[in-house]
DNA sequence: ATGGGAATTTACGTTGACGTAACTCATACG
DNA sequence: CGTATGAGTTACGTCAACGTAAATTCCCAT
């Protein structure tokens, strides 16, 4: 099996985070490392889980969200209406960003605008700077 | 002039926003009504500047982002470093948001995927349901 | 004059996502 | 054997972006 686990200061390397946002991932129940005695054992599970959060942070989604997301993953026995709901939170979501891609589309261009304007004034201030030199 | 203000009420109304909010962004200085006697009238300026917040955040930039953003347009006199630093925070947030979309993108095919699945899974739960009927 | 609605100020409360400090416990090393 | 290093727990602190409550104040219609 390739059951290789890691330490929480590889996680931490490997992840770029700290210590207590990995323990605080697991009180909020979004990895599950298994417990060696004392200290943890991060799987390969965890570490795909990891990637997922981290990811889902970049644009906006809670914890709580991505939780929920993370949970379309494990449906076994689960009750239908459950998946249901999950399943429409999933929709949803995807509306939003969606939406949200629509809007950083349009954004991007009107910032290029206002900075093609940056560009002019930086222009026509270096210009009065080198006349009075 | 097309110097038409609007009150607090009005603002909340047009842009489904809170006093608070309006008053909050006040003391931010990210909005300047005038002040006439007791009362805030919001001129269109400031509803421009809204409008642009409203935007910016939902895609993640914070009040004081969006600050230095809005600080793009009334460039008067101000210094030159100054200026080059707010323009480099607009080109890094640039780059910021193209890479989001990016990764926006990829996180939308792949949720598309995860989807799939869950109909299956509903597809294949409802069969079992109907024969078990 | 008065009572009812707005708007205002002041100030404390809240939520999410950790940071940080204090202390304990275990192990490795010279 | 002492200690330094690293992991762990507990619990309080923080920061942004407002919410919310209390106590005025102002205007206007009855």
């Amino acid at each position: 099996m390739t059951e290789k686990t890691m330490t929480i200061r590889e996680m931490c390397d490997a992840y770029d985070v700290t210590p207590r946002t990995l323990r605080f991932y697991e009180a909020k129940e979004l990895l599950f490392p298994i417990r060696e005695g004392q200290k943890r054992l991060f799987t390969k599970r965890d570490r795909a889980r990891l990637k997922l959060i981290l990811r889902g942070k970049r644009f906006g989604f809670s914890l709580e969200e991505i939780r929920q997301l993370l949970d379309l993953y494990h449906l076994g026995d689960q009750q239908q209406t459950q998946l249901k709901k999950t399943y429409e939170i999933a929709q949803d979501r995807l509306a939003d960003m969606e939406r949200q891609r629509a809007e950083l589309d349009e954004a991007i261009d009107e910032l290029k605008e206002q900075m093609k304007w940056g560009e002019k004034m930086l222009a026509s201030m270096n210009a009065t700077k080198r006349a009075a030199e």
